[in-house]
Parts: structure tokens; sequence; C-alpha cells
DNA sequence: GTCTATAACCTGATAGAC
DNA sequence: GTCTATCAGGTTATAGAC
């Protein structure tokens, strides 16, 4: 069966462009996408592109707002919560930012590498500060005062993360399918608030 | 002062188109670079681009050349090492790859923005398999049949290049400088192999 | 709202003078 | 080898008919 076009949804034109622009977008970035492969996937008219979203710049800044959104929004609730233990949070935060990333798999790179492209257009929304004065960083510097609280949150975020940010070179080279790659990521759903803990604990 | 443009350099009229392609595509990638931006980054006109090179594909797949060969080209000596045991591996890839990355921090981001763009382009030139069927992963299996090795290989890649794929989030967001930046991967080449091996002692 | 046609501009590449 | 001028095609955006 050929792959479905997002025209062939039951969709407002309005939406079936947007729609049709998070795929092309996510896929091939701003810079090479063509307004022209958003219209012919979308299965609309080029000239309504504009006529829906006035510019190719426009409809970009609202996916890019959609993804920033389903990226961050993810992190600041978990590690913010004042009501959970630092172990909670870990387990908390690893176990929905991995499925979240397994329904998403192509949201990390897209997110980093469009935010390198433009950083000073998305600085404002990037809410890492939240991220960076969070109930979790206070945890951290009172269980570990001797090492500098970023640390442990990169190796959280990492863990979580980088498997997905190298999946394109590892899927290019025919080492790891989609079936093994999923198990991989359910494996570590439940290693890494283990392998967080014992670090922690690393003196 | 004013940032010197390559050109400004004492090389070859295509040495100095060479070296600023490098500096354009790494910063913009291939698909938001113009060959313009390239001529006017060397000082030389736009005609002898094509004259030297072809054209902006074959110049660009120059550069990737070298890109890959920096970014793999560290990584399978040393895990690939018989001579070594897994903790020396480890320290030594920590060390040695962050001190890299200090001296390239763009080139992580560069080398999985481009290759996720065109994976079928560079699939041939991912040493990936050298890295999978290295002496190190024979040495993780030994050490952990319980857990699978990429578990380990992909964290220990993770602690030592995700903090650079991070650096613009952090840099736009105005959290963290280049002086703190630097300090903070200082103090993981020190801290990542006590976590390594604090991960391959948990159960 | 939707379409076709086209304007206006950009971009990679080359011709041809020096 | 190097430059200016320019072509050919692509790309965003809009005008105007329906």
């Amino acid at each position: 069966m050929a792959k479905k076009k997002v025209g062939e949804l039951d969709l407002s034109t309005e939406e079936k462009i947007k729609e049709a622009a998070k795929k092309v977008f996510l896929k091939k970035g701003y810079a090479a996408t063509r307004t022209r492969d958003i219209a012919d996937e979308s299965g609309i008219n080029l000239a309504l592109l504009n006529y829906y979203f006035r510019s190719k710049e426009k409809l970009f800044d609202l996916v890019m707002l959609e993804k920033l959104e389903k990226f961050f929004g993810a992190i600041a609730p978990v590690l913010n919560n004042a009501g959970t233990t630092l172990e909670q949070k870990i387990t908390l935060f690893s176990n929905n930012y991995i499925d979240l990333l397994l329904a998403n798999p192509e949201l990390p790179l897209f997110i980093l590498s469009e935010v390198n492209q433009a950083p000073e257009r998305f600085a404002h929304r990037l809410p890492v500060g939240k991220i960076v004065e969070s109930h979790f960083i206070k945890q951290l510097q009172e269980k570990r005062p001797d090492v500098h609280p970023l640390h442990f949150l990169m190796n959280l975020l990492g863990m979580s993360v980088f498997p997905f940010i190298m999946k394109p070179i590892f899927n290019a080279s025919g080492i790891l399918n989609e079936k093994n790659f999923t198990a991989r990521m359910e494996e570590r759903k439940v290693l890494i608030p283990k392998w967080i803990n014992a670090i922690l604990k690393t003196k």
C-alpha cells in the first residue's frame, strides 16, 4: 500500500497544509524543504499555502513552536514537581521521555539542528531556565554538593535522548533495525534509573 | 578586531576555497549554504569555486569526507586496541574525544544532521561496523553478558558527545558561557570513567 | 476558497575577456 | 588562473479568473 498522504485524511485545508508542513519540515529541515514539497504532500495547491499562512517562514514558526513545546514541555513538569523524590523524578522522566521519543523519533535532531541554525530566533522560546533552576537540580545539589548538578542532568537527558540522535547513523549502517532499536530503548527505561542512581553514589 | 576571513590567510586559491567551504558548511549545513557565501568567505570569485571543484555538491563531499574521518577516526582505533583493558579504553576514549570535540565543537551536530538528511549518500563511509564489532564490545560482553553491550557504548559516547549537541540550546538560553562549558567538559574527562565503571558494576 | 499563470527574485553554473 | 557578466532553472509569493 502506498504511504498515505496528509491530504487524504479528513481535515480542513488549513489543517492539511499544517500537517504536511510538520511532516516535511521535520524530515528535511527548514532550509531543504520547498513550499512545493508541502503543497504536494498535502494534496493542495501551492497558492493556498500562502493564502493560509502568508509565508514559508511563518508556517515554519508555527511548526517549530509546536515541536519545541513537545520537546521541552515533557521535561519541566516532571523535574519541577516538588512532591516527588529524586529517584521518582529519574524514573518518571526516563520512562515518559523515552515513550515520547519512541513516538517521535525525529524530534530531537530536528529541534537541535534548527535551533543551531537560528539560535537568536528561538532563544526566547527555550525554557532552559526552568530546567536549570528546577526542583530536580536542587535535589541533586543536596545529594551531591561536590559535583555540578548539570552533569547529572546532562547524563539523564543524554541517556534518554542520545540514542535517538545516533539512530540515523545506525540505521544507515544497517546495524540496528527498527524492532531492535525499540527493544533496546525499552530496556533503557529500566536501566537508566539504575545507572543514574549508581552514578549519584559514585565518589 | 574583525573576524579574520579565510581568504586573508596565506593559502593557494584552491585551499582558500576549501577552508572557507569547511567553515560555512559546518556552520550552516549543506542546504542553507550558498556558493556565494563560500566565495565571499574565501575572498575569491564565485566562478573560481566551480573552476576548482566543479559543483557545490562535489565541494561538499570533500568537506564531509574529511569531517567524517575526524568524527569517526578517533573512535575505532581506541576501541579496537587489543592491548588495553576495558578501563583504559574508557579513560582514553573520553579524554581524547572530549579534547577533539573541544577543538571542534560543531562537529557532532554537523555530522549527525547531514547524515540524517542524506543517509544513503554517506552510509558506505560510516565505520559503525568496526565499532560495533570492536575489542571494546567484546570486553563489555565478557564483563556484563547480561546487558546488551550497545548500551554501554551508547552511554560512553553520549556522555562525551551529548553536551556538545546540547550546546547551542544552552548558549541560546544564556545559561552556559564558553568558559563554563569548557570547565564542565574538563570535569567530565575525570568523571566519565568513574561513572561508566560504576554503571558496569550495577546489577 | 481554490485554481492557473506568472511575477520577482535567488542560486548554481558557465561563457568569454583578460 | 581570475574576473565580470549572464544564463537557465528553481523557488517564494502574488495576481486574477472562477
